[in-house]
DNA sequence: GTGAAGGGCCAC
DNA sequence: AAACGTGGCCCTTCAC
């Protein structure tokens, strides 16, 4: 096929206040307009907003914000803030999030009514990683258009902007709503209307998080990785020690050093002192043989130490922004083919779960955290999914769920369930959401494969319907080579149907994506109910960890806070779940910590 | 030097 | 026997 002609470009280069009272005056009628801004940098921070562009697709008018010494109260902005904050004026932009900072930020104004062609990419995409989403890629595979991108790297601070600068401001505004309608007629076909307008909803409740950034408390931050790197420090020198034996040549100045996270010289230097290690040197394989050799065990106590320095050291200090003394980190709004979000930059969703680092998180001076989570979001979804009573049973009674669960496994009282007994339940209750197998399980319980077995069939003989409904989902997604979420969210699923393991693999991979992606879809709720709430509210949404979402606030607002928060949780949690109560916890504290 | 791949491990 | 799902980060190893 001959690639489409890049479109002929019809723009207006609007740079003074009558222009923009007349562009305004022109498209405020327009349902949709493409959308696009350019910036002298990439973090809205340190830049100037430069270009915002908006298209009718017929006409293109590139508004030039150079000359404006206030941008947030110039009264000659007014008409294009009310276009972009109109709901009814659909603007389309590609990676909204990167355009929605920097209006908000320097123009101090939301953009309501959004079409992502970035997230709807992704969304039809489906899960299929060979798809590229640039925008160049994007706009070839929906209407056959070769872009060029080269100008989008220009100085955009020049006095003076070239034509052709202004011509590939203009274009990629202009594209976009010849590409919007042929995505939004894909997203229907797909069925994935609902989860675009999730999607969409969410975006400035995410650009409005990464513009508010989370405060880290530099100095505790810097005592613990001091306390990590001593610990790690010491642990080193331990384990050196001890393989030293095992090192065949020594160095001139006596003891042979061997690196550590060489897995290749620890593993050669264990083998040499006489200890069977595996092929792979991960944890799980190591973990039977720590009792027996103490070198094994100082390895592993090693491996924690060193994750922790590395990971979790005085480069986090190198993420605080100067401008806000915050940490920006970058979420990616459909992080995960499932619709997780995930996050880099630092990623603030792998913070250790210990206290000590947890509590470096803390509330500015006169304000506290709102902590909320869901308990047992997945569990609950799968409840609902299976209609399973007993399952549901064991929600309703809002006791402690593997407590309840186990009673009814082990026919028991749910006050005689023992320790052990409410362990094996909560195992194999985390374990059915990912499709776990009786040798897993045991090795998790330390049971043997045959009384693992014996007690994942009792389970499933308590939950007769959670049983049915996994099968037959399992079944379904395999037929249909597809899995879908609560609201239509899709999972395209390729597997080799001759191999047996492909099949089981991609059966696990579909099943746990309906649980995790619905998961997903109401915590995208939660977020956008959440910004609606909050809005003109001391209060800002400062991180999201899939079940989870932290808000901090003047000190006397936190009790309102917790409300709305819990409020937003439940209410987008009621829209998926109606026969299974939800359970949303709130706390305010000081801190990012547990209870 | 740089970048990809693989191993390992942190979170939910 | 690792067949338990999703991510990101750090390190080593190896190819270019």
């Amino acid at each position: 096929m001959t690639p489409e002609r890049s479109p002929s470009i019809n723009f207006q280069y609007i740079n003074d206040p009558e222009g923009f009272r007349r562009a305004c005056g022109e498209i405020l009628r327009e349902p949709y307009l493409g959308f696009d801004t350019e910036t002298t940098e990439i973090d809205p921070y340190h830049g100037n907003l430069r270009l915002i562009q908006l298209s009718t697709g017929r006409t293109t008018y590139v508004f030039d914000l150079l000359k404006f010494t206030d941008l947030k109260s110039d009264p000659v902005l007014e008409p294009l803030k009310e276009i972009l904050g109109n709901e009814k004026i659909v603007k389309i932009a590609h990676n909204a999030k990167f355009d929605l900072k920097w209006v908000k930020h320097h123009l101090g104004c939301e953009v309501r009514g959004i079409f992502d062609t970035f997230l709807a990419s992704l969304l039809i995409a489906a899960g299929d990683s060979d798809r590229r989403h640039s925008l160049a890629d994007v706009a070839h595979f929906f209407t056959g258009v070769e872009l060029d991108k080269s100008e989008q790297v220009s100085d955009w601070s020049a006095a003076e902007l070239t034509p052709s600068q202004l011509e590939y401001a203009a274009r990629d505004a202009q594209i976009m709503p010849a590409l919007r309608e042929q995505m939004a007629e894909r997203l229907k076909n797909d069925r994935l209307e609902e989860a675009a307008e999730i999607e969409f909803q969410c975006l400035m409740p995410i650009a409005q998080l990464e513009l508010n950034g989370i405060f880290l408390d530099r100095e505790r931050w810097i005592e613990q990785a001091e306390r990590a790197r001593r610990e790690e420090e010491a642990i080193a020198e331990q384990l050196q020690e001890m393989l030293s034996a095992g090192v065949a040549q020594t160095s001139l100045f006596g003891r042979a050093e061997i690196n550590l996270d060489s897995q290749q010289q620890v593993a050669d230097a264990l083998r040499n002192l006489g200890i069977p290690v595996p092929e792979s040197t991960r944890a799980w394989e190591l973990q039977p043989l720590a009792d027996s050799y103490p070198e094994i065990a100082k390895l592993l106590q090693y491996r924690a130490a060193r994750k922790s320095h590395t990971s979790f050291g005085e480069n986090w200090l190198e993420f605080i922004e100067p401008a806000t003394g915050r940490i920006h980190a970058d979420f990616r709004q459909i992080g995960a083919p499932t619709g997780r979000i995930s996050c880099s930059n630092p990623n603030l969703q792998q913070i250790p779960a210990e206290d000590a680092y947890r509590k470096c998180f803390r509330a500015p001076e006169g304000r506290r955290l709102v902590i909320a989570d869901y308990s047992q979001i997945e569990l609950r979804i799968l409840a609902e999914f299976s209609e399973d009573e007993n399952f549901i049973k064991a929600f309703e009674s809002g006791a402690d769920f593997h407590r309840m669960a186990a009673a009814q496994v082990f026919n028991v009282a749910p006050e005689s369930v023992t320790q052990d007994q409410r362990t094996f339940a909560k195992r194999l209750n985390f374990g059915i959401v990912y499709g776990v197998g009786a040798s897993r399980f045991g090795s998790m319980t330390g049971l043997s494969r045959s009384e693992a077995e014996n007690m994942m069939r009792q389970y499933f003989a308590t939950f007769r319907r959670l049983d049915a409904y996994l099968r037959e989902s399992g079944q379904r997604v395999i037929n249909e080579r597809m899995a879908r979420t609560a609201s239509g969210r899709l999972l395209r699923l390729r597997f080799d149907e001759s191999n047996r393991e492909a099949v089981a693999a991609a059966r696990r991979y579909g099943v746990n994506m309906m649980i995790q992606g619905t998961s997903a879809d109401i915590l995208k709720r939660a977020l956008r109910f959440l910004y609606d709430n909050l809005a003109d509210s001391s209060a800002k949404i400062v991180n999201t960890v899939h079940d989870e979402i932290i808000v901090e606030c003047d000190t006397a607002d936190a009790e309102e806070v917790a409300k709305k928060v819990e409020n937003a949780m439940r209410d987008a949690g009621a829209l998926y779940l109606m026969k299974t109560p939800l359970l949303v916890e709130a706390r305010i504290s000081k801190e990012w910590s547990k209870e």
